[in-house]
DNA sequence: CCTTTTCTGTATCGATCGATAAATAAATCA
DNA sequence: TGATTTATTTATCGATCGATACAGAAAAGG
């Protein structure tokens, strides 16, 4: 039972890991087909062979994004021993990948396809979901943080992942920007000052 | 000294309105002059007679947009008596206003060209330029407060600027994700607990 | 060997992009 | 009145969009 047929002549996840570069620095709708059989090595028919389409493409592209980038980022969730920790954790890491000199600034899936097209509605809805769990995984870490007695039960845990989470959505704008690991990282720190006033009890 | 030549059939200042509000909604890349010309109720040729070109047209919109919903959101900058009160209502009328019920959600400037295609170059480059502008004008506000007494002259007023303009920049993500005026409102609250802390004079 | 299967390169599809040429209409100037 | 000027409508322009038809090439099955 081998494979059958012509062997493809390319690696498929290096194709893939070049398409997501492109995806994230120029977002859905900046890449076209024309960028990505360029960048990736190969010719149309290859692509649709390989990957069926843009679209579908860009969400493995997705996918392999959030399984390393994201996951540096959204990882100290689980493995901190406080939600402090969690959360001045991400926001730094934020801070940090996204001031990389050798990858793309800012997240992808903030970044990647704000605007709803007519051809893009799937796409853009797909990325609003992962927006809008990150801020859920969040709140579900602060959650764990009230059922552990580390914060008071009256600590509005969905206020503060949402504004955690806002400014983590904000520093992708600044890094696109230009601004530098140095301004992310203290600002990561100016949105760690509240958080003694936030958890102490009164929302 | 009258006017010459056949007068225009349509109102200029309303079909940039409408053209700035579909900026607003869809971004620069996003509009096409399809949609332009039907929502503005013209046809290419007198488009092009009144505007120059799709760029042009942009850079007005973004101009109106500036004079009227941005400036609603700033002018407190001005107006505020604290450099407080002035983070304050520049936070609270960004929630206010990025969750109008009759007008597209989130800013322009944040959202109107976050990504820097062949064709748009200039126009991503005039946005950027705004918002790090809107970074300069906090900060400037913020160092008159230490000028006038009010703040102490150990604080990192670039710091805090950045951090309150992320904040209002991620406003503009959640706002395009469905966040209610409640949540962002509740963002503002948040970020503001970190002011006393971020003014006490060590950054 | 020949058949089947799958991938590859070339060349191009119809649709849409931003932008205009050409002819006509409506105003002022002389 | 005619000449001039500007705006309008219609019908496109060349370029690019995402996506494929087609024929040849490279593997396995028989």
């Amino acid at each position: 039972m081998g494979e059958r047929g012509r062997p493809r002549s390319f690696d498929r996840a290096n194709a893939l890991q070049r398409a997501m570069e492109l995806f994230w620095a120029k977002s859905f709708e900046g890449v076209s087909l024309s960028d990505l059989t360029t960048t990736m090595g190969i010719n149309p028919p290859s692509l649709y062979a390989a990957f069926s389409s843009k679209e579908a493409l860009f969400r493995e592209a997705v996918e392999l994004y959030r399984s390393t980038e994201g996951s540096r980022i959204w990882s100290c969730l689980d493995i901190a021993a406080t939600a402090r920790d969690a959360v001045f954790g991400m926001l730094r890491k934020s801070a940090e990948d996204f001031s990389r000199t050798d990858k793309p600034r800012g997240c992808l899936v903030v970044l990647g396809a704000l605007h709803s097209d007519l051809s893009n509605t799937a796409v853009n809805r797909d990325l609003a979901d992962l927006r809008v769990q990150s801020v859920m995984q969040l709140q579900e870490r602060l959650q764990r943080g009230v059922e552990e007695g580390e914060l008071s039960q009256a600590v509005d845990v969905q206020a503060i992942a949402t504004f955690y989470v806002t400014v983590q959505q904000g520093m992708s704008i600044q890094a696109r920007d230009g601004a530098s690991r140095e301004m992310l990282l203290a600002t990561a720190d100016c949105a760690m000052v509240a958080w003694d006033g936030l958890v102490a009890g009164q929302a």
